[in-house]
DNA sequence: GTCCAGGTTTTTA
DNA sequence: TAAAAACATGGA
């Protein structure tokens, strides 16, 4: 384990809690000894602060953690632009935006529309159970578009996933029949890739955006859920998204967590609604 | 029983 | 155009 100063800085700046339960994916457990099992790409791992060294030895998964990007620079230039920004990345000064898989983004982010986090869990998980493919006892890869596109509403009714199936649907024709390309999404100028995912029948800017984010590692895409509409009125009034520059994404996702764990910075607002004022 | 949840579509005025 | 209502589901 020979680490020079700058691979144990960017080490810092990576925390598994932090990044795993931010809200932006959902097929990670926490196990009672503290570390996560999850799959991405097919790939089962368990990770802990003890392995990770080891862990991140490895290409793919040093890349689905964004190790090659550093996070303290990142996080430094927008806690110059902004106090209340700086707050909120130092608030979870170890979450990386993950690289996980396009359609697996999708899916989770049609999935989470008008939904919770846990009950999002759960219908991933089925979906999982349900038409991935086996990877070892008890673990599924993520399904694959061409296998769901062969379905229809009535097929996917286990998985629970209410008025969202039919959108799931229109997703996995579209990404199977190659209508719309995320791969070629990854460099598309971002207005045109977000139209394109925008063509899906049930994907909307939000949904389009986070794809954008998660799926695809357009780090300049900043979804606006209701959170973030309540963050950006409360703690950023005037300020548009684009303003926050290359990593607008990066800063939506410390922004995003930092107000979902502070609810009380917007009571007073909640208050004002409801008297009506 | 009512309300709400990382929205989007459909309906209505 | 703009604002409601509907959409499935399940936990609080």
């Amino acid at each position: 384990m020979k680490e020079d100063g700058n691979l144990a800085k960017k080490n810092d700046a990576f925390d598994l809690e932090q990044t795993l339960e931010c809200g932006q994916c959902f097929r990670w457990e926490k196990q009672q000894d503290g570390s996560y099992t999850g799959v991405a790409s097919g790939r089962i791992l368990n990770i802990s602060e003890q392995n990770r060294g080891h862990v991140l030895d490895d290409p793919f998964w040093k890349q689905y953690f964004d190790l090659p990007l550093d996070y303290e620079e990142i996080r430094e230039n927008l806690a110059a632009d902004d106090p209340t920004l700086a707050r909120a990345a130092k608030f979870a000064p170890g979450m990386r935006i993950l690289n996980q898989e396009p359609w697996e983004a999708l899916c989770s982010f049609i999935f989470s529309q008008n939904n919770n986090i846990p009950r999002i869990k759960g219908i991933v998980s089925r979906f999982c159970v349900g038409f991935g493919e086996k990877i070892g006892s008890g673990y599924y890869a993520f399904p694959k578009a061409e296998k769901i596109a062969g379905l229809c509403e009535q097929d996917l009714a286990p998985v629970r996933s209410g008025f969202r199936a039919k959108y799931i649907l229109s997703a996995a024709r579209k990404v199977a029949q190659g209508e719309v390309d995320l791969e070629a999404l990854k460099t598309a100028p971002l207005p045109e890739a977000r139209e394109s995912l925008m063509t899906i029948h049930g994907v909307g800017q939000k949904v389009a955006d986070c794809t954008l984010l998660y799926g695809l590692h357009r780090l300049e895409a900043f979804p606006m859920d209701v959170w973030m509409k309540r963050a950006m009125r409360t703690l950023f009034p005037g300020r548009e998204p684009e303003s926050f520059g290359e990593y607008a994404g990066i800063a939506q996702q410390y922004i995003f967590h930092y107000s979902r764990n502070h609810p009380e910075l917007f009571v007073t607002e909640k208050e004002s609604a409801a008297v009506g004022m």
